[in-house]
DNA sequence: GGAATGTACATTGTATACAATATTCGATTG
DNA sequence: CAATCGAATATTGTATACAATGTACATTCC
């Protein structure tokens, strides 16, 4: 018998709302009622009063005393200050990674399956996750690898408007990666782990620009 | 007429869970309920629980799913982990602070008048972290801002237990520190704060380990 | 006697009720 | 007519009520 984690309402309502605030479906400086999105959701304000919260800490609203919520706005500063943070974690990690001679066997086995082709969507997904939680997690530093954790589901590109190689590059990326790690070699895989997180930040800020630009 | 700020029950449980947690006051691995913390301080279960959502994700409480919260154990790692990532953050806003040309006058003024001394605990604390502050500020990274705000509040060493000369200390370390920056040498700088941090963290480490061997 | 199941109990998760604060719009006064 | 005060309204913050999930212990079946 599988054990079916049901996730509590708070959760859902907390990626339902990332999400559409990420796609820029609500204009920045718009007020989010709790009542209204509640009563949209169907559930209580409760649950959706928490989400508020936590999208708060997460910089995607902010919370005024008394009254409401409203949503900050995406802006390319804001996709490049997240990326920038994130390269300087991500390379802090690979570093660590590397002085704690963490073996990457089973990253190895992964990267092969996925260099063959042929991965979904949520193979892909799947697969680039495990690359990058593998280091986060051998880095021996549990508070990088939380905040890590917490930034993974950070912005990101619309599907549509992405490079269609993106995921090939990032593949290719990952091997580059993995073999300096392997050779121990500190300063070519952070640089690795540099350049790739700096292409993807480029891909979301060109279909975030693209996007922007059909609007006016 | 002087406005009044008056902070959420949230916000006021949240405060007191966080500095009790942090000066050990509950044991590792204690469950909390939620009723039981609601009834000891007055209040309804409601903000209890949102202060645990936040205390949860700084990583001083977990929460289990319908079975409550249990107090996650401070060690000594902990306190490493928290500082080795607040030294890579404040020595990059140090960087960043520098190559942004930002003008330190009033930090300079801040900065003499704490060298005259006689400070009192207050206003030691409020001239530490506007010296901080200054530099997380002209970073030029919001993300990189409030992710080091929110590490402020992290362990902190109990007054009984610390070096009677860590404010004077901390003094001429900040001294030095002000003097790489206005002179732009960015690797003196970074060594300065990383230094700086370092004997806090030292220090903190040292209490908790003299309060901890004195209870077995 | 031990394992499994069911029921009672306790605790959390969510919904709703109530209280307090902010906003809006109209009346009143200078 | 402008500005200010104030009541009405709306919305959030907190408390309580209710529902659902997990735990513990007793009973039953093997």
């Amino acid at each position: 018998m599988e054990a079916i984690e049901v996730l509590p309402i708070r959760v859902r309502v907390t990626a339902i709302l990332r999400k559409a605030l990420l796609a820029g479906e609500y204009q920045p400086g718009e007020e989010l009622s709790l009542t209204e999105v509640a009563a949209k959701l169907g559930v209580s304000r409760t649950p959706v009063r928490e989400a508020f919260q936590s999208l708060a800490s997460e910089g995607l609203l902010e919370l005024r005393m008394n009254r409401g919520a409203v949503v900050v706005g995406i802006d390319e500063s804001t996709i490049r200050d997240h990326f920038e943070l994130r390269i300087l974690l991500e390379c802090e990690a690979v570093r660590r990674t590397i002085l704690a001679n963490a073996d990457i066997g089973e990253l190895l086995v992964l990267q092969e399956a996925a260099e063959k082709g042929g991965l979904s969507e949520s193979e892909y997904r799947s697969y680039n996750q495990a690359i990058h939680t593998f280091i986060w997690r051998n880095a021996g530093n549990k508070k990088l690898y939380d905040l890590l954790v917490s930034m993974w589901n950070g912005p990101s590109a619309p599907v549509s408007g992405r490079d269609p190689d993106h995921e090939a590059k990032s593949i290719q990326e990952h091997r580059q990666l993995l073999t300096f790690i392997q050779a121990r070699d500190i300063n070519r895989a952070r640089t690795a782990m540099r350049i790739h997180l700096e292409r993807s930040m480029n891909n979301i800020i060109s279909s975030f620009q693209a996007a922007h630009s059909k609007e006016k």
